[in-house]
DNA sequence: TTTAGGG
DNA sequence: CCCTAAA
Protein backbone atom coordinates (compact mmCIF):
# COMPACT_ATOMS: atom_id res chain seq x y z
CA UNK A 1 0.00 0.00 0.00
CA UNK A 2 1.20 3.25 0.05
CA UNK A 3 2.82 5.22 2.94
CA UNK A 4 3.73 8.72 4.03
CA UNK A 5 7.38 8.09 5.24
CA UNK A 6 9.44 10.63 3.24
CA UNK A 7 9.90 13.17 5.86
CA UNK A 8 12.70 10.96 8.03
CA UNK A 9 13.90 9.26 4.99
CA UNK A 10 14.27 12.12 2.55
CA UNK A 11 13.03 15.66 4.36
CA UNK A 12 16.82 16.93 5.33
CA UNK A 13 18.66 15.44 2.61
CA UNK A 14 16.68 15.89 -0.25
CA UNK A 15 16.78 19.31 -0.08
CA UNK A 16 20.44 20.02 0.38
CA UNK A 17 20.82 17.66 -2.54
CA UNK A 18 17.88 18.24 -4.33
CA UNK A 19 18.67 16.09 -7.37
CA UNK A 20 21.43 13.65 -6.04
CA UNK A 21 20.13 12.49 -2.64
CA UNK A 22 19.84 8.19 -3.41
CA UNK A 23 20.34 5.84 -1.47
CA UNK A 24 24.00 5.15 -0.33
CA UNK A 25 25.82 3.08 -3.30
CA UNK A 26 26.33 0.11 -0.62
CA UNK A 27 22.70 -0.01 0.33
CA UNK A 28 21.48 -0.48 -3.25
CA UNK A 29 24.01 -2.62 -4.11
CA UNK A 30 22.58 -4.76 -1.36
CA UNK A 31 18.99 -4.81 -2.90
CA UNK A 32 20.49 -5.60 -6.05
CA UNK A 33 22.25 -8.93 -4.14
CA UNK A 34 19.32 -9.52 -2.65
CA UNK A 35 17.94 -10.09 -5.85
CA UNK A 36 20.26 -12.58 -7.12
CA UNK A 37 20.66 -14.89 -4.06
CA UNK A 38 16.76 -15.69 -4.53
CA UNK A 39 15.02 -18.89 -6.09
CA UNK A 40 11.89 -18.39 -4.59
CA UNK A 41 10.06 -19.01 -8.29
CA UNK A 42 8.52 -22.32 -6.34
CA UNK A 43 7.58 -20.40 -3.61
CA UNK A 44 5.76 -18.00 -6.26
CA UNK A 45 3.78 -20.44 -7.08
CA UNK A 46 2.11 -21.54 -4.41
CA UNK A 47 1.72 -17.73 -3.96
CA UNK A 48 -0.07 -17.66 -7.38
CA UNK A 49 -2.16 -20.25 -6.40
CA UNK A 50 -3.25 -19.08 -3.42
CA UNK A 51 -3.93 -15.51 -3.99
CA UNK A 52 -5.92 -16.71 -6.77
CA UNK A 53 -8.32 -18.23 -4.14
CA UNK A 54 -8.16 -15.36 -2.48
CA UNK A 55 -10.03 -14.02 -5.24
CA UNK A 56 -12.79 -15.07 -3.30
CA UNK A 57 -12.39 -12.95 -0.27
CA UNK A 58 -15.28 -11.86 1.16
CA UNK A 59 -16.68 -10.87 5.13
CA UNK A 60 -19.05 -12.87 6.54
CA UNK A 61 -21.28 -10.56 8.15
CA UNK A 62 -21.62 -10.55 11.61
CA UNK A 63 -18.49 -11.77 12.98
CA UNK A 64 -16.08 -9.35 11.99
CA UNK A 65 -15.72 -7.96 15.64
CA UNK A 66 -13.46 -5.05 16.82
CA UNK A 67 -9.82 -5.38 17.93
CA UNK A 68 -9.74 -2.45 20.00
CA UNK A 69 -7.07 -4.15 21.93
CA UNK A 70 -4.36 -3.93 19.41
CA UNK A 71 -5.16 -0.41 18.47
CA UNK A 72 -4.82 0.97 21.73
CA UNK A 73 -1.90 -1.24 22.51
CA UNK A 74 -0.32 0.73 18.98
CA UNK A 75 -1.72 4.11 20.51
CA UNK A 76 0.48 3.60 23.60
CA UNK A 77 3.29 2.37 21.40
CA UNK A 78 2.74 5.52 19.44
CA UNK A 79 3.08 7.77 22.38
CA UNK A 80 6.17 6.22 23.09
CA UNK A 81 7.79 7.85 19.89
CA UNK A 82 6.11 10.87 19.65
CA UNK A 83 9.40 12.64 18.34
CA UNK A 84 9.41 10.43 15.75
CA UNK A 85 6.09 12.63 14.14
CA UNK A 86 7.84 15.93 14.67
CA UNK A 87 8.54 16.96 10.76
CA UNK A 88 11.83 17.40 11.03
CA UNK A 89 12.70 21.30 9.65
CA UNK A 90 15.21 21.46 6.90
CA UNK A 91 16.65 23.93 5.16
CA UNK A 92 16.56 24.34 1.66
CA UNK A 93 20.11 25.17 -0.07
CA UNK A 94 17.46 27.14 -2.71
CA UNK A 95 14.57 28.68 -1.71
CA UNK A 96 12.07 26.76 0.98
CA UNK A 97 10.17 24.62 0.36
CA UNK A 98 6.81 25.47 0.89
CA UNK A 99 6.08 21.93 1.22
CA UNK A 100 7.74 21.16 4.30
CA UNK A 101 5.02 21.68 6.62
CA UNK A 102 2.82 19.62 4.74
CA UNK A 103 3.00 16.68 6.84
CA UNK A 104 0.81 16.60 10.08
CA UNK A 105 1.40 14.44 12.47
CA UNK A 106 -1.85 11.55 12.46
CA UNK A 107 -2.57 9.59 15.95
CA UNK A 108 -4.81 7.96 17.60
CA UNK A 109 -6.60 9.98 20.16
CA UNK A 110 -9.37 8.25 21.00
CA UNK A 111 -11.50 4.72 19.93
CA UNK A 112 -15.01 4.85 19.31
CA UNK A 113 -17.74 2.04 18.54
CA UNK A 114 -19.32 3.19 15.06
CA UNK A 115 -20.88 1.65 12.06
CA UNK A 116 -18.37 2.52 9.41
CA UNK A 117 -20.05 2.01 6.18
CA UNK A 118 -22.58 -1.06 5.65
CA UNK A 119 -22.62 -0.53 1.57
CA UNK A 120 -19.09 -1.44 1.29
CA UNK A 121 -19.72 -4.01 -1.52
CA UNK A 122 -16.90 -6.13 -3.20
CA UNK A 123 -15.84 -7.65 -0.47
CA UNK A 124 -18.53 -9.32 1.23
CA UNK A 125 -20.46 -12.99 1.34
CA UNK A 126 -23.97 -12.31 -0.11
CA UNK A 127 -24.29 -15.67 0.90
CA UNK A 128 -27.62 -18.10 -0.25
CA UNK A 129 -27.26 -20.10 -3.14
CA UNK A 130 -24.77 -17.96 -5.65
CA UNK A 131 -22.55 -18.76 -3.14
CA UNK A 132 -19.69 -16.91 -4.97
CA UNK A 133 -21.14 -14.08 -5.50
CA UNK A 134 -19.54 -11.02 -4.00
CA UNK A 135 -22.54 -8.75 -2.29
CA UNK A 136 -22.61 -6.00 0.03
CA UNK A 137 -21.26 -6.06 3.77
CA UNK A 138 -24.43 -7.13 5.01
CA UNK A 139 -26.19 -4.85 7.14
CA UNK A 140 -26.20 -7.00 10.30
CA UNK A 141 -22.16 -6.42 10.50
CA UNK A 142 -20.51 -5.76 13.88
CA UNK A 143 -19.73 -2.62 14.25
CA UNK A 144 -16.11 -1.80 13.26
CA UNK A 145 -13.44 -0.49 15.51
CA UNK A 146 -13.33 3.09 14.18
CA UNK A 147 -10.60 4.97 15.47
CA UNK A 148 -10.19 8.43 15.26
CA UNK A 149 -6.87 10.38 15.07
CA UNK A 150 -6.49 13.76 15.10
CA UNK A 151 -7.32 14.75 11.61
CA UNK A 152 -9.43 12.83 11.72
CA UNK A 153 -8.84 9.34 9.75
CA UNK A 154 -10.90 5.90 10.80
CA UNK A 155 -9.30 2.81 11.34
CA UNK A 156 -11.54 0.25 10.52
CA UNK A 157 -10.84 -2.76 12.05
CA UNK A 158 -12.00 -5.82 10.89
CA UNK A 159 -10.80 -9.05 12.65
CA UNK A 160 -10.54 -10.63 16.17
CA UNK A 161 -12.50 -13.58 16.33
CA UNK A 162 -13.69 -13.53 12.22
CA UNK A 163 -12.29 -15.41 9.77
CA UNK A 164 -12.40 -14.82 6.13
CA UNK A 165 -12.48 -18.54 4.20
CA UNK A 166 -12.65 -18.56 0.34
CA UNK A 167 -14.93 -21.11 -1.20
CA UNK A 168 -13.43 -23.16 -3.38
CA UNK A 169 -15.02 -22.93 -7.22
CA UNK A 170 -16.17 -26.11 -7.06
CA UNK A 171 -19.06 -24.56 -4.40
CA UNK A 172 -19.84 -22.23 -5.94
CA UNK A 173 -19.97 -22.85 -9.60
CA UNK A 174 -21.78 -25.71 -9.57
CA UNK A 175 -22.67 -26.31 -6.00
CA UNK A 176 -24.31 -22.85 -4.93
CA UNK A 177 -23.24 -24.36 -1.59
CA UNK A 178 -22.64 -21.36 1.06
CA UNK A 179 -19.29 -21.62 2.54
CA UNK A 180 -18.53 -19.32 5.29
CA UNK A 181 -16.76 -16.09 4.90
CA UNK A 182 -15.79 -14.61 7.37
CA UNK A 183 -12.90 -12.45 8.44
CA UNK A 184 -9.70 -14.19 10.10
CA UNK A 185 -9.28 -14.63 13.38
CA UNK A 186 -6.30 -13.20 14.79
CA UNK A 187 -6.04 -15.38 17.59
CA UNK A 188 -5.02 -18.19 15.88
CA UNK A 189 -1.25 -18.33 14.32
CA UNK A 190 -0.39 -14.85 15.75
CA UNK A 191 3.16 -15.61 15.68
CA UNK A 192 3.00 -15.56 11.83
CA UNK A 193 1.75 -12.14 12.47
CA UNK A 194 3.77 -9.54 10.07
CA UNK A 195 2.86 -5.91 9.82
CA UNK A 196 2.47 -4.80 5.87
CA UNK A 197 3.99 -1.42 6.56
CA UNK A 198 6.28 1.27 5.07
CA UNK A 199 9.82 1.26 6.84
CA UNK A 200 9.47 3.76 8.85
CA UNK A 201 12.80 5.89 9.56
CA UNK A 202 16.38 5.19 8.77
CA UNK A 203 17.26 4.93 11.93
CA UNK A 204 14.58 2.38 13.38
CA UNK A 205 15.77 -0.79 12.03
CA UNK A 206 13.43 -2.92 10.07
CA UNK A 207 11.74 -4.88 12.95
CA UNK A 208 10.06 -7.33 10.63
CA UNK A 209 12.74 -9.17 7.94
CA UNK A 210 11.99 -8.29 4.81
CA UNK A 211 14.96 -10.25 2.89
CA UNK A 212 12.61 -12.51 1.71
CA UNK A 213 9.71 -10.80 0.09
CA UNK A 214 12.28 -8.53 -1.24
CA UNK A 215 14.07 -11.09 -2.63
CA UNK A 216 10.23 -12.30 -4.45
CA UNK A 217 9.71 -9.13 -5.60
CA UNK A 218 13.03 -7.80 -6.72
CA UNK A 219 13.10 -11.29 -8.67
CA UNK A 220 9.98 -10.40 -10.03
CA UNK A 221 11.05 -6.83 -10.66
CA UNK A 222 14.31 -7.83 -12.72
CA UNK A 223 13.20 -11.04 -14.22
CA UNK A 224 9.81 -10.36 -15.36
CA UNK A 225 8.49 -7.52 -16.05
CA UNK A 226 10.62 -6.62 -19.12
CA UNK A 227 9.87 -9.45 -21.54
CA UNK A 228 10.54 -12.95 -20.75
CA UNK A 229 8.17 -15.26 -18.07
CA UNK A 230 6.09 -13.62 -16.37
CA UNK A 231 4.30 -16.26 -15.42
CA UNK A 232 5.68 -16.10 -12.17
CA UNK A 233 4.94 -12.43 -11.11
CA UNK A 234 2.32 -12.39 -8.78
CA UNK A 235 0.73 -9.62 -10.79
CA UNK A 236 -1.86 -11.18 -12.71
CA UNK A 237 -3.42 -13.09 -10.31
CA UNK A 238 -4.96 -10.04 -8.16
CA UNK A 239 -7.29 -9.07 -10.83
CA UNK A 240 -8.40 -12.91 -11.30
CA UNK A 241 -11.19 -13.02 -9.53
CA UNK A 242 -13.37 -10.63 -10.63
CA UNK A 243 -13.64 -12.24 -13.86
CA UNK A 244 -16.34 -14.40 -14.38
CA UNK A 245 -16.45 -17.87 -15.78
CA UNK A 246 -18.83 -17.43 -17.73
CA UNK A 247 -17.23 -15.50 -19.80
CA UNK A 248 -14.41 -17.53 -20.51
CA UNK A 249 -13.98 -19.02 -23.98
CA UNK A 250 -15.51 -21.92 -24.22
CA UNK A 251 -12.01 -23.86 -24.33
CA UNK A 252 -10.91 -22.75 -21.37
CA UNK A 253 -13.80 -23.82 -19.67
CA UNK A 254 -13.32 -27.23 -20.15
CA UNK A 255 -11.30 -26.84 -17.14
CA UNK A 256 -14.25 -25.69 -15.19
CA UNK A 257 -16.36 -28.62 -16.33
CA UNK A 258 -13.96 -30.90 -15.28
CA UNK A 259 -13.67 -29.58 -11.73
CA UNK A 260 -17.15 -28.56 -10.92
CA UNK A 261 -17.75 -32.28 -11.82
CA UNK A 262 -15.43 -33.60 -10.03
CA UNK A 263 -16.01 -31.45 -6.52
CA UNK A 264 -19.91 -31.14 -6.95
CA UNK A 265 -20.39 -34.04 -5.63
CA UNK A 266 -19.07 -33.52 -2.35
CA UNK A 267 -17.79 -30.17 -1.46
CA UNK A 268 -17.01 -31.34 1.97
CA UNK A 269 -14.59 -33.65 0.94
CA UNK A 270 -11.78 -31.52 2.33
CA UNK A 271 -8.05 -33.07 2.18
CA UNK A 272 -9.04 -36.19 1.29
CA UNK A 273 -7.01 -38.57 -0.84
CA UNK A 274 -8.11 -40.31 -3.22
CA UNK A 275 -6.14 -43.78 -4.19
CA UNK A 276 -6.02 -44.24 -7.89
CA UNK A 277 -8.47 -47.18 -9.60
CA UNK A 278 -8.35 -49.26 -6.57
CA UNK A 279 -10.65 -46.75 -4.48
CA UNK A 280 -11.94 -44.88 -6.95
CA UNK A 281 -14.44 -42.43 -5.15
CA UNK A 282 -15.76 -41.90 -8.35
CA UNK A 283 -14.70 -41.48 -12.27
CA UNK A 284 -13.21 -38.06 -11.80
CA UNK A 285 -11.25 -38.95 -8.81
CA UNK A 286 -9.60 -42.16 -10.77
CA UNK A 287 -5.83 -40.91 -10.93
CA UNK A 288 -3.24 -42.66 -12.27
CA UNK A 289 -0.50 -44.12 -10.08
CA UNK A 290 0.74 -42.65 -6.68
CA UNK A 291 -0.98 -39.39 -7.15
CA UNK A 292 -2.43 -37.70 -4.23
CA UNK A 293 -4.99 -35.47 -4.76
CA UNK A 294 -5.59 -32.52 -2.60
CA UNK A 295 -8.60 -29.62 -2.32
CA UNK A 296 -8.04 -27.32 -0.74
CA UNK A 297 -11.23 -25.75 0.31
CA UNK A 298 -10.98 -22.50 1.52
CA UNK A 299 -8.24 -20.27 3.70
CA UNK A 300 -8.25 -17.46 5.88
CA UNK A 301 -6.70 -14.01 5.16
CA UNK A 302 -5.25 -12.03 7.37
CA UNK A 303 -6.48 -9.38 9.82
CA UNK A 304 -6.65 -6.50 7.99
CA UNK A 305 -6.58 -3.00 9.47
CA UNK A 306 -7.12 -0.05 7.14
CA UNK A 307 -6.80 3.22 8.35
CA UNK A 308 -8.84 6.02 5.53
CA UNK A 309 -10.33 9.07 6.16
CA UNK A 310 -14.06 9.44 6.89
CA UNK A 311 -14.66 11.31 3.82
CA UNK A 312 -12.95 8.54 1.03
CA UNK A 313 -15.11 7.32 -0.96
CA UNK A 314 -16.79 3.80 -0.57
CA UNK A 315 -15.44 2.74 -3.80
CA UNK A 316 -11.52 3.58 -2.41
CA UNK A 317 -12.28 1.49 0.26
CA UNK A 318 -13.17 -1.45 -1.50
CA UNK A 319 -9.64 -0.36 -3.57
CA UNK A 320 -7.79 -0.56 -0.43
CA UNK A 321 -8.78 -3.83 1.12
CA UNK A 322 -8.40 -5.65 -2.23
CA UNK A 323 -5.15 -3.80 -2.23
CA UNK A 324 -4.52 -4.72 1.09
CA UNK A 325 -5.21 -8.12 0.34
CA UNK A 326 -3.32 -8.29 -2.49
CA UNK A 327 0.00 -6.93 -0.78
CA UNK A 328 -0.83 -9.03 1.99
CA UNK A 329 -0.89 -11.98 -0.18
CA UNK A 330 2.19 -11.45 -2.35
CA UNK A 331 4.49 -10.02 0.12
CA UNK A 332 6.68 -12.30 1.59
CA UNK A 333 4.71 -14.76 2.50
CA UNK A 334 5.04 -18.30 1.54
CA UNK A 335 3.19 -21.09 1.83
CA UNK A 336 3.81 -23.57 5.41
CA UNK A 337 2.94 -27.21 5.65
CA UNK A 338 1.61 -28.90 8.26
CA UNK A 339 1.26 -32.58 8.16
CA UNK A 340 -0.67 -33.68 11.50
CA UNK A 341 -0.29 -30.85 13.30
CA UNK A 342 3.68 -30.76 12.34
CA UNK A 343 5.01 -28.18 10.29
CA UNK A 344 7.19 -29.80 7.35
CA UNK A 345 10.01 -27.63 6.59
CA UNK A 346 11.81 -29.70 4.38
CA UNK A 347 11.26 -28.69 0.79
CA UNK A 348 12.62 -30.92 -0.96
CA UNK A 349 11.44 -34.14 0.59
CA UNK A 350 8.65 -35.65 -0.96
CA UNK A 351 5.34 -35.96 -0.78
CA UNK A 352 5.49 -39.21 0.08
CA UNK A 353 8.34 -38.80 2.47
CA UNK A 354 6.26 -36.15 4.51
CA UNK A 355 3.35 -38.79 4.54
CA UNK A 356 1.11 -36.78 1.69
CA UNK A 357 0.17 -40.19 -0.22
CA UNK A 358 -2.32 -42.17 -0.98
CA UNK A 359 -1.52 -44.65 1.53
CA UNK A 360 -2.74 -43.09 4.86
CA UNK A 361 -5.04 -41.03 6.40
CA UNK A 362 -2.15 -37.75 6.56
CA UNK A 363 -4.23 -36.42 4.34
CA UNK A 364 -7.44 -35.63 6.43
CA UNK A 365 -4.82 -33.32 8.67
CA UNK A 366 -3.21 -31.56 6.31
CA UNK A 367 -2.32 -27.66 6.51
CA UNK A 368 -1.78 -25.19 4.49
CA UNK A 369 -0.68 -21.65 5.75
CA UNK A 370 0.71 -18.23 4.79
CA UNK A 371 3.69 -17.41 6.60
CA UNK A 372 5.79 -14.56 6.12
CA UNK A 373 8.45 -16.00 4.35
CA UNK A 374 11.29 -13.81 6.56
CA UNK A 375 12.68 -16.11 9.69
CA UNK A 376 11.26 -14.49 12.28
CA UNK A 377 8.08 -12.38 12.20
CA UNK A 378 7.88 -9.85 14.82
CA UNK A 379 4.65 -8.77 17.28
CA UNK A 380 2.64 -6.39 16.15
CA UNK A 381 3.10 -4.52 19.00
CA UNK A 382 7.06 -4.08 18.03
CA UNK A 383 6.09 -1.98 15.30
CA UNK A 384 5.27 1.67 16.49
CA UNK A 385 1.81 2.06 14.07
CA UNK A 386 1.03 6.10 15.01
CA UNK A 387 3.64 7.68 12.35
CA UNK A 388 3.33 10.87 10.65
CA UNK A 389 4.09 8.92 7.49
CA UNK A 390 2.00 6.05 7.56
CA UNK A 391 -1.16 6.93 7.15
CA UNK A 392 -2.55 4.43 4.99
CA UNK A 393 -1.08 1.32 5.59
CA UNK A 394 -2.76 -1.63 6.00
CA UNK A 395 -1.73 -4.14 8.93
CA UNK A 396 -2.07 -7.62 8.17
CA UNK A 397 -1.43 -10.83 10.45
CA UNK A 398 -0.10 -13.68 8.58
CA UNK A 399 -2.83 -16.38 8.19
CA UNK A 400 -3.56 -20.14 7.89
CA UNK A 401 -5.10 -22.02 5.35
CA UNK A 402 -7.63 -24.64 5.98
CA UNK A 403 -7.20 -26.18 3.05
CA UNK A 404 -8.38 -26.27 -0.28
CA UNK A 405 -7.61 -26.62 -4.54
CA UNK A 406 -7.78 -29.61 -5.99
CA UNK A 407 -4.42 -30.34 -7.16
CA UNK A 408 -4.51 -32.64 -9.96
CA UNK A 409 -1.94 -33.47 -12.50
CA UNK A 410 -3.49 -32.01 -15.26
CA UNK A 411 -6.68 -30.12 -14.34
CA UNK A 412 -5.77 -27.62 -11.13
CA UNK A 413 -6.76 -24.69 -12.62
CA UNK A 414 -7.23 -22.24 -9.70
CA UNK A 415 -11.64 -21.82 -9.62
CA UNK A 416 -12.31 -18.46 -10.62
CA UNK A 417 -16.19 -17.69 -9.55
CA UNK A 418 -18.27 -15.73 -10.73
CA UNK A 419 -18.19 -13.65 -7.64
CA UNK A 420 -18.91 -10.62 -9.90
CA UNK A 421 -20.77 -7.77 -9.86
CA UNK A 422 -17.65 -6.03 -8.93
CA UNK A 423 -17.15 -2.96 -11.23
CA UNK A 424 -13.62 -3.68 -10.85
CA UNK A 425 -13.42 -6.07 -14.02
CA UNK A 426 -11.50 -4.25 -16.75
CA UNK A 427 -11.03 -5.62 -20.32
CA UNK A 428 -7.49 -6.64 -19.13
CA UNK A 429 -8.40 -8.76 -16.17
CA UNK A 430 -10.32 -10.53 -18.42
CA UNK A 431 -7.38 -11.16 -20.63
CA UNK A 432 -5.21 -12.33 -18.01
CA UNK A 433 -7.84 -15.07 -16.51
CA UNK A 434 -6.70 -17.54 -19.64
CA UNK A 435 -2.75 -16.88 -18.52
CA UNK A 436 -4.01 -18.03 -14.71
CA UNK A 437 -6.00 -20.67 -15.72
CA UNK A 438 -2.19 -21.83 -17.70
CA UNK A 439 -0.10 -20.89 -14.99
CA UNK A 440 -2.07 -22.35 -11.96
CA UNK A 441 -2.67 -25.92 -14.19
CA UNK A 442 1.07 -26.02 -15.20
CA UNK A 443 2.12 -25.23 -11.73
CA UNK A 444 0.40 -28.17 -10.06
CA UNK A 445 1.64 -30.50 -12.85
CA UNK A 446 4.36 -32.16 -12.21
CA UNK A 447 7.80 -31.10 -13.65
CA UNK A 448 7.47 -33.25 -17.20
CA UNK A 449 6.33 -30.91 -19.56
CA UNK A 450 8.83 -28.10 -20.70
CA UNK A 451 7.75 -27.89 -24.28
CA UNK A 452 4.41 -26.68 -22.73
CA UNK A 453 5.97 -24.13 -20.09
CA UNK A 454 8.18 -22.39 -23.16
CA UNK A 455 5.06 -21.88 -25.06
CA UNK A 456 3.42 -20.38 -21.74
CA UNK A 457 6.37 -18.17 -21.38
CA UNK A 458 5.56 -16.92 -25.07
CA UNK A 459 2.71 -16.24 -24.74
CA UNK A 460 3.43 -14.34 -21.02
CA UNK A 461 6.10 -12.90 -22.83
CA UNK A 462 3.25 -10.05 -24.40
CA UNK A 463 0.95 -9.96 -22.00
CA UNK A 464 0.45 -6.54 -21.02
CA UNK A 465 0.30 -5.95 -16.70
CA UNK A 466 -3.52 -5.26 -15.61
CA UNK A 467 -4.32 -2.15 -15.38
CA UNK A 468 -4.71 -1.17 -11.92
CA UNK A 469 -5.69 2.77 -11.63
CA UNK A 470 -4.47 4.86 -8.65
CA UNK A 471 -6.68 5.32 -5.66
CA UNK A 472 -7.06 8.82 -4.15
CA UNK A 473 -4.90 7.21 -1.44
CA UNK A 474 -2.19 6.48 -3.67
CA UNK A 475 -2.75 9.50 -5.55
CA UNK A 476 -2.41 11.25 -1.94
CA UNK A 477 1.04 9.30 -1.03
CA UNK A 478 2.55 10.48 -4.27
CA UNK A 479 1.43 13.84 -4.27
CA UNK A 480 2.88 14.15 -1.06
CA UNK A 481 5.90 12.40 -1.68
CA UNK A 482 6.34 14.36 -5.13
CA UNK A 483 6.15 18.03 -2.91
CA UNK A 484 8.85 16.66 -0.65
CA UNK A 485 10.85 15.02 -3.01
CA UNK A 486 10.39 16.71 -6.57
CA UNK A 487 9.67 15.51 -9.82
CA UNK A 488 12.96 13.98 -10.69
CA UNK A 489 13.56 11.42 -8.42
CA UNK A 490 11.21 8.58 -9.06
CA UNK A 491 13.42 5.95 -7.18
CA UNK A 492 13.12 7.99 -4.17
CA UNK A 493 9.52 8.04 -4.87
CA UNK A 494 8.68 4.53 -4.74
CA UNK A 495 10.92 3.98 -1.91
CA UNK A 496 8.83 6.71 0.49
CA UNK A 497 5.74 6.11 -0.48
CA UNK A 498 5.22 3.23 -2.49
CA UNK A 499 7.99 0.70 -1.39
CA UNK A 500 5.43 -1.66 -0.18
CA UNK A 501 3.34 -1.41 -3.25
CA UNK A 502 4.96 -4.26 -5.54
CA UNK A 503 2.85 -3.25 -8.32
CA UNK A 504 3.71 0.31 -8.79
CA UNK A 505 7.11 1.05 -10.08
CA UNK A 506 9.04 3.97 -10.59
CA UNK A 507 7.85 4.62 -13.82
CA UNK A 508 4.26 3.67 -12.90
CA UNK A 509 4.64 6.79 -10.52
CA UNK A 510 6.45 9.23 -12.97
CA UNK A 511 3.54 7.94 -15.17
CA UNK A 512 0.66 8.49 -12.84
CA UNK A 513 2.22 11.78 -12.07
CA UNK A 514 2.30 12.86 -15.73
CA UNK A 515 -1.09 11.91 -16.08
CA UNK A 516 -2.05 13.77 -12.70
CA UNK A 517 -0.49 17.22 -14.06
CA UNK A 518 -2.52 17.01 -16.96
CA UNK A 519 -5.39 16.15 -15.15
CA UNK A 520 -5.00 19.15 -13.38
CA UNK A 521 -5.21 21.24 -16.25
CA UNK A 522 -8.04 20.18 -18.16
CA UNK A 523 -11.58 20.87 -17.09
CA UNK A 524 -13.53 18.36 -14.49
CA UNK A 525 -15.79 17.56 -17.09
CA UNK A 526 -13.30 16.35 -19.19
CA UNK A 527 -11.68 13.85 -16.53
CA UNK A 528 -12.29 10.73 -16.27
CA UNK A 529 -12.16 7.37 -14.26
CA UNK A 530 -12.50 8.00 -10.20
CA UNK A 531 -12.32 11.59 -9.53
CA UNK A 532 -9.15 12.86 -8.02
CA UNK A 533 -10.02 15.89 -5.23
CA UNK A 534 -9.40 19.46 -6.84
CA UNK A 535 -7.25 19.77 -3.44
CA UNK A 536 -5.16 17.30 -4.35
CA UNK A 537 -5.14 18.65 -8.43
CA UNK A 538 -4.06 21.45 -6.60
CA UNK A 539 -1.47 20.50 -4.77
CA UNK A 540 0.21 18.13 -8.00
CA UNK A 541 -0.42 21.67 -9.87
CA UNK A 542 1.56 24.05 -7.26
CA UNK A 543 4.25 21.16 -6.49
CA UNK A 544 4.62 20.44 -10.50
CA UNK A 545 5.16 24.08 -10.86
CA UNK A 546 7.04 24.21 -8.03
CA UNK A 547 9.98 21.97 -8.93
CA UNK A 548 9.46 23.01 -12.31
CA UNK A 549 10.47 26.25 -11.49
CA UNK A 550 13.13 24.35 -8.94
CA UNK A 551 14.55 22.69 -11.79
CA UNK A 552 15.27 25.96 -14.11
CA UNK A 553 16.97 27.67 -11.13
CA UNK A 554 19.17 24.81 -10.75
CA UNK A 555 19.74 25.02 -14.55
CA UNK A 556 20.68 28.84 -14.49
CA UNK A 557 23.25 28.39 -11.84
CA UNK A 558 24.94 26.06 -13.52
CA UNK A 559 25.08 28.08 -16.72
CA UNK A 560 26.13 30.54 -14.26
CA UNK A 561 28.83 28.78 -12.96
CA UNK A 562 29.54 27.82 -16.66
CA UNK A 563 29.49 31.58 -17.73
CA UNK A 564 31.84 32.59 -14.88
CA UNK A 565 34.74 30.03 -15.20
CA UNK A 566 34.71 30.46 -18.67
CA UNK A 567 34.96 33.87 -17.86
CA UNK A 568 37.71 33.85 -15.51
CA UNK A 569 39.51 31.68 -17.87
CA UNK A 570 39.26 33.97 -20.28
CA UNK A 571 40.66 36.78 -18.57
CA UNK A 572 43.58 34.58 -16.91
CA UNK A 573 44.38 33.69 -20.50
CA UNK A 574 44.41 37.24 -21.77
CA UNK A 575 46.29 38.33 -18.37
CA UNK A 576 48.87 35.92 -19.41
CA UNK A 577 49.62 37.48 -23.17
C1' DT B 1 19.26 0.58 -12.98
C1' DT B 2 17.16 4.98 -13.20
C1' DT B 3 15.51 9.04 -15.77
C1' DA B 4 13.00 11.15 -19.20
C1' DG B 5 9.79 11.11 -22.87
C1' DG B 6 7.38 9.48 -26.65
C1' DG B 7 3.95 5.82 -28.04
C1' DC C 1 1.07 0.93 -19.40
C1' DC C 2 4.84 0.04 -22.65
C1' DC C 3 9.27 0.86 -24.82
C1' DT C 4 13.75 2.71 -24.87
C1' DA C 5 17.51 6.02 -25.46
C1' DA C 6 20.77 7.92 -22.34
C1' DA C 7 23.03 8.48 -18.50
Amino acid sequence: MVSHKCVEEFGYESYLLPSNARAPRSARKRRSIEKRISKEDDNMCAIDLLATVAGHLSFESGSSLMSIDKLIEDHRVKEEFPEEEKPLMPVALSGENPYQGSLSPCGFSSVINGKVENEVDGFSYSGGSDACQVGNFSDDIKPDAVVLDARPNVVVSLGSSSRTEVPSIGNCVSHGVRDDVNLFSRDDDENFSEYIRPRVTKNSPRTVPRIGDRRIRKILASRHWKGGSRHADTKPWRNYYLHQQRSYPIKKRKNFDHISDSITDDYRMRTKMHRGSRKGQGASFVASDSHVKLRIKSFRVPELFIEIPETATVGSLKRMVMEAVSTLLSDGHRVGLMVQGKKVRDDNKTLHQTGISQDNSHLDSLDFSLEPSSEMPQLLTSHPLGHACEELLPVCQATKIDNVLESDHHDSALFLSDSLGNNNVTEDSKAMIPVALNELSSQSQPPSRKSRRSEQQQQQAAQRRIRRPFSVAEVEALVQAVEKLGTGRWRDVKLCAFEDADHRTYVDLKDKWKTLVHTAKISPQQRRGEPVPQELLNRVLNAHGYWTQQQMQQLQQNVNKLEQETQSQTTEGLLLL
